[in-house]
DNA sequence: CTGAAAGCGCTAACAG
DNA sequence: CTGTTAGCGCTTTCAG
């Protein structure tokens, strides 16, 4: 009726439980012949260990804590699906904290590191302070970031800065020399590395960028529709004919905007987003691809890497994004 | 440096560690000022019971393990946020198991039965047979299945009969005679409920249902195409002035083919489609809409009350999903 | 190479 | 009400 424990195996085998142990944990010291025994006896139970015992025996759970403050945005599940698949490699399972407010991240953290129920903790898109980088060095709790960066923690980055480069240098390619940049909130780690990727791209070329083309507004549909609005506003002269925005919900604003005032695209305005949403591919939006389920993969392999190797050098891995190139943007050259 | 465990608390505040656990487990019997006493220590070394020896001791995890046979599909990810709310209010964690190969199926169940890491299960849409069902009962773990149906296991499913009534009674009332339906592949659960409830709906109208235009595909979107391929080549005649999709991506598939026939939607067709996946939303596709977070949550509720309260009796929830019109359907009436 | 036994940190009787 | 102690099922010395 209840499962069997690693007593009933070793007496079924006419071992000790050592033995058993031993056999469990692929320890070199069993005779072939008493590991088939054992083998044998563990099959005919259809015994598993109990992962609480194993646990509390061996200091260890091979579980893999995973922190994201919103599981439903299709970047966590990417990420998350990465994660996943990778975890199987190593034999570890996934627990998920979805830390849904951010006011409770603290708690989340002291308790994942107090029950001592993971073996190790991924934290995605968490923006980690020194505090919260500090609980787990004292914890000795192995964590690894993913889509955020402390210069004490291993991570994996994507490459704000490269990605908007190559969305303006996409654009400056097609002959556009107005190109407007939709900025998220100027302050956030991701806005200020693709405004920058922005500014460089057009200092490395010979176009300026005019500063009245950019737009400071939040990371959202709406926010997309607020700027394209004021973009609309300004004089047939003035305005922009391309328009780099730094999420593709702010792209998908803008289309929606332009769509309204009777304009199209690309042909009165080029348009390029960020993120590669699912939707980004039904409505042809050219945009910035983040390799999501890799970095997932990577985040994994890392901390595997701490918690079963006892690695311990901070890796800090930076990802190049991608660009994909929808009708969007507009396929072809503009006549300078 | 290594956490506190329950035997510094209890020097610490001068007690047993009986009463450690006890206060810990808010049992009646400590004294205010023992409580308050055992408290202060447990803030002041910032102790968290280990999770691993607790469970032992108590044979219990308080954690819940999520079986579903893909987390990345809208589907599973919108219920899997229902059951992680609603998780969080019994102070129980989400261990996710990803089936992604279906003939692991197995292995996994007696694993997470084996291990014994977990209190309870829920499964979505795994198609559990008496077998898998069997073993749970053996092995005395609670298990609630989502989107699945076993006489003797509590679940949350969505009526599926309700659901595609509801959209052909839409299309009839708006005026209707000819209306194509793309089924799934009959023989499955989904597919089969779908059918019967456009039948049914049928039989309670005037209209009666032309089994020539019932097309048999895939739920996805190649099939949607090449269901609308075989409408397109009907007659004018015999053409069908609406659609009922049993999956948005077969909807999906239909608007894309109608599109590149140079036919347009709601004005050749009118579209309803079912699941009301993200894209329906832009796409403004009519269509069935399962309350996806909800079922996750009412499928938590029920394993919690098994789990704390011993709730023995099943309980079997079926949901009525709802129509949700937009413009592929079209808002005016058809003229008779 | 293998068996015996001492914990891992907590809970739950059992006395008192 | 509270302290003491025997497990929970496994791993890991320590002898042999």
């Amino acid at each position: 009726m209840s499962n069997p424990t690693i007593y009933d195996v070793a007496e079924e085998a006419g071992v000790g439980t050592g033995t058993v142990s031993r056999v469990l944990n692929e320890s070199e010291n069993v005779s072939d012949k008493t590991r088939k025994k054992v083998i044998k006896a563990i099959k005919k139970l259809n015994y598993y260990p109990n992962a609480m015992a194993q646990g509390l025996a061996a200091q260890k759970t091979d579980l893999v804590g995973v922190v994201v403050p919103d599981f439903t945005s299709h970047f966590f599940v990417e990420v998350l699906q990465g994660v996943q698949q990778s975890l199987k490699n190593f034999n570890l399972d996934l627990v998920l904290f979805n830390v849904s407010d951010k006011s409770n991240k603290d708690k989340y953290i002291d308790r994942v590191i107090g029950e001592r129920r993971v073996d190790g903790v991924i934290t995605i898109t968490m923006n980690m302070t020194d505090d919260d980088v500090n609980k787990f060095q004292q914890a000795n709790l192995p964590l690894v970031l993913i889509d955020d960066w402390h210069e004490e923690v291993s991570s994996i980055a994507v490459d704000d800065v490269y990605g908007s480069k190559q969305a303006i240098k996409h654009l400056l390619g097609l002959g556009h020399q107005k190109i407007a940049f939709l900025s998220g909130i100027i302050g956030k780690q991701h806005s200020d590395k693709r405004l920058s990727g922005v500014k460089n791209a057009f200092q490395q070329s010979e176009v300026e960028f005019d500063e009245n083309l950019l737009i400071e507004e939040e990371f959202t549909i709406s926010g997309g529709k607020r700027a394209m609005k004021k973009l609309l506003e300004l004089s047939p002269a003035k305005r922009p004919t391309a328009i780099f925005a730094a999420s593709d919900n702010q792209a998908i604003g803008a289309l929606e905007e332009i769509k309204a005032a009777n304009l199209s695209v690309p042909n009165d305005f080029a348009i390029v987003g960020y993120d590669n949403i699912e939707l980004a591919h039904y409505l042809n939006l050219t945009t910035i691809a983040q390799p999501m389920t890799k970095m997932g993969k990577l985040g994994v392999e890392i901390l595997a890497g701490i918690i079963l190797d006892k690695q311990n050098e901070i890796s800090q891995k930076v990802i190049k994004p991608q660009l994909i190139i929808r009708e969007s943007s507009g396929n072809k050259i503009i006549e300078k």
